[in-house]
DNA sequence: GCAAATTAATGATTTATTCAAG
DNA sequence: CTTGAATAAATCATTAATTTGC
């Protein structure tokens, strides 16, 4: 949150993965708060070449910064929401014991339900429908724009300011046609890749890669 | 089922959406049964390049090929287990309600548990470390290879014969870096996209892209 | 037989979760 | 603990099978 630390990896320290410096990460944080979520190929492709002259950065970099950026707003404000439902549950509840107390007059109550035993079935993954519709739980970096919460996408809520230019349809189709053009130091512009063992449709090569990490 | 019917889209009509030819299937099927689970991007390329004799074709494609096939064979494995679990749970309530019948000897009993109220609890969502180890359950259409169903990729599996080029080293690392690399019909080999708006900083341009499917 | 209506498969996207570097 | 990177799960959407009424 420090903007003022310049961890620029300017020794050719070959690091694993990306560190934005300050302006990339300033100007991420001002593209998201204006209400840029998922960009697309192209509009990934110019963001990575503008933040490019502020330092190393490939496509996929920007992609994964959006994807992660929104994805842990979401879950922060997802969390919120929760602590403020299990309160309100919790009130709901504190006030029905109380009632209970008063219908039934005072008598030992041997505790039924301790408040902390309400909270870990709260686990995360919400059953699709969870979300409420009016945006509260307002944070302080997120103005009114976009967040329109979209689980149930597959209602009818397309009665708003239907403006989508041309342009904008074509979204969410291919963000996966680019990254990393121009910007990852193109260690050759043609197939430079050795042949490969092509096909080992004989059962014989690679296995499953998906442990390899 | 009917591998005959060829209803190849020879024909010109801009589908929207990818639709493999029988070739193209058999092969792909073929790898995956040989093992291949998730090919990286070389791999993809080649698999693209090599695919695209049969028909066009793009990269994307066939990495949501691999991931589609990979994720639906998972499941229905899972669903497998599933309703085996079931059945024995089912086995081992129905021996406990004749255990239970025979201490307390014959007396009327009033079902509590109905058979099909079982099953639906089981929705999906497993709790990540579930497929068993040893390859139960096998189909038709599998032979030993690869299957090492590495949920749990954490653990430090990896005694096996560590063969790996450093090459293949580079897995799961960059499968984003590619994708429709000369065979997706090279409209132009520079960035032909006109300019777009660029930066919309002012949060005026584009809001959120998610909800527009 | 043969379209319209329904359903099943599956290609394409988005979202959730996890791993691991720093 | 934060967060970049990666994968898996869930979901959407379109096409092919299949059914159904004629």
């Amino acid at each position: 949150m420090s903007p003022a630390a310049a961890a620029v990896s300017s020794s050719s320290s070959s690091s694993s993965r990306w560190c934005p410096t300050p302006e990339q990460l300033m100007i991420l944080e001002e593209m998201y708060r204006g209400g840029t979520r998922t960009p697309n190929a192209s509009q990934i492709q110019q963001i990575t070449a503008h933040l490019s002259f502020y330092g190393k950065i490939e496509g996929k970099n920007v992609f994964y910064w959006f994807q992660n950026h929104k994805a842990r707003d979401r879950q922060k404000l997802r969390r919120k929401l929760m602590s403020k439902q299990i309160m309100h549950q919790q009130h709901v509840l504190y006030n029905h014991q109380q009632q209970q107390q008063n219908n039934n007059g005072p008598q030992n109550h041997h505790h039924h339900l301790h408040s902390h035993h309400l909270l870990p079935q709260f686990s995360h993954y919400t059953p699709v429908g969870f979300l409420p519709q009016e945006g509260g739980v307002e944070d302080a970096s997120t103005p009114m724009v976009g967040y329109s919460w979209n689980h149930c996408h597959h209602l009818p809520e397309r009665c708003e300011v239907v403006e989508d230019k041309p342009m904008a349809r074509t979204y969410g189709r291919d963000w996966m046609i680019m990254l990393d053009l121009g910007l990852t130091s193109p260690n050759s512009c043609s197939r430079p890749l050795k042949t490969l063992e092509l096909f080992p449709v004989t059962a014989t090569g690679l296995r499953d890669t998906t442990s390899t990490n």
